[in-house]
DNA sequence: CGCGACGTTGATTTGCCTCAACGATTGTGG
DNA sequence: CCACAATCGTTGAGGCAAATCAACGTCGCG
């Protein structure tokens, strides 16, 4: 992956964009490094950016009352990641982004972001777009969680992620579907028979 | 409610509209009267409108394998309502969508609504908007059904949607926070003490 | 009036959690 | 580069939250 897949990502919105725009919009992004376990955002901080994965991957989680994590949202290359709610409110995040791996993003801050919006006005439909699947792929899993039992909300992941399931523990895995480690190791062993 | 609140739902996202951009808007969409229990759209067709509920009240919901209803979002007056997954893809939606009073909305076919876009471009800001916010609601339904328990999630409803309460069934409300009406009932009187 | 939907309560069952123990793997400092 | 610690995955025992099943009174409506 590299920097011109972000203009892909865009264009599959259905929108073809000029050299011109292409170039301002580089400029508009910074390329940065992130290590592993490295934050780019803390709960706690207003997140004032998105950043768009080109190699790597993050976790989006909170501590709930126990100070167990529990993750929303995992992020690699071709996706996007931020806090939209503290984004949009400009109030504190709930939630912290924490690279899992040594990453590279292209980042850009939320004012940079609406300056490109009146350079580029055709950018509000691309993210438009863009946001309209991010709620359809919320809503398909809430309706997992009101469905599926813990064996079968495993095996959508599965199949839904392969690539993801390789790269994360089981720890991680399980605390994104809501469950135990415990449980979830034994889940998988009885799927192996 | 009125029509006009169709314009104020927008304005509220940051936008001035002119007087001719507020008519041509109006003229797109299309009053709507729907009777209690009777469908604004039925899992296997394609989604292709939004709706905007100007009285009543609407449940979006989908049926699991042994057959239930799990309800997956409520919309009263100055919410929208549509099946955004559907709408996307233009694929069969997985949800129908329901009155629970006599209603009224105004409604507008996805064509149409392609059409607005090109006459009026800040109508992509005022949706991205919008969408977004939406975005930040979900997540905040998938942390509350990854951090609490039954209880503290009642408890989050109440709190967040007091006039809901009063219009819901605690079979509905059972069914959106996916529980048995059995427990809710439980939680209830439990709560009274 | 009578029927069906609703809300409640109790008895029983079950899916998943918690706690504890263990080997295997990974990471790290000396 | 090795030794030791930390993290990870697994398994078993016991417990709890919530589901299921069943019964019953109430209410609204045709």
């Amino acid at each position: 992956m590299n920097k011109a897949s972000l203009i892909d990502n865009y264009e599959r919105k259905g929108v073809t964009l000029s050299q011109k725009e292409k170039d301002i919009i580089f400029s508009a992004f910074k390329t940065v490094h992130v290590k592993k376990k490295e934050y780019l955002l803390k709960a706690g901080e207003v997140c004032d950016f998105e950043a768009f994965v080109i190699q790597g991957c993050f976790k989006k989680y909170c501590l709930d009352d126990k100070g167990d994590e529990r993750i929303i949202h995992f992020s690699i290359e071709d996706w996007w990641i931020a806090d939209l709610e503290s984004y949009n409110t400009n109030e504190p995040s709930r939630t912290s982004i924490q690279a899992l791996e040594d990453s590279e993003i292209l980042y850009i801050t939320k004012e940079r972001k609406e300056a490109l919006y009146e350079e580029i006005p055709i950018l509000e439909r691309i993210y438009r777009r863009m946001t309209q699947q991010e709620c359809a792929a919320l809503q398909r899993r809430i309706i997992n969680k009101l469905s599926l039992n813990a064996t079968e909300e495993y095996e959508y992941f599965c199949m839904r992620y392969p690539t993801l399931l390789q790269r994360l523990t089981n720890i991680q895995i399980a605390s994104y579907l809501g469950i135990s480690q415990e449980f979830l190791s034994k889940i998988r062993s009885k799927k192996k028979l």
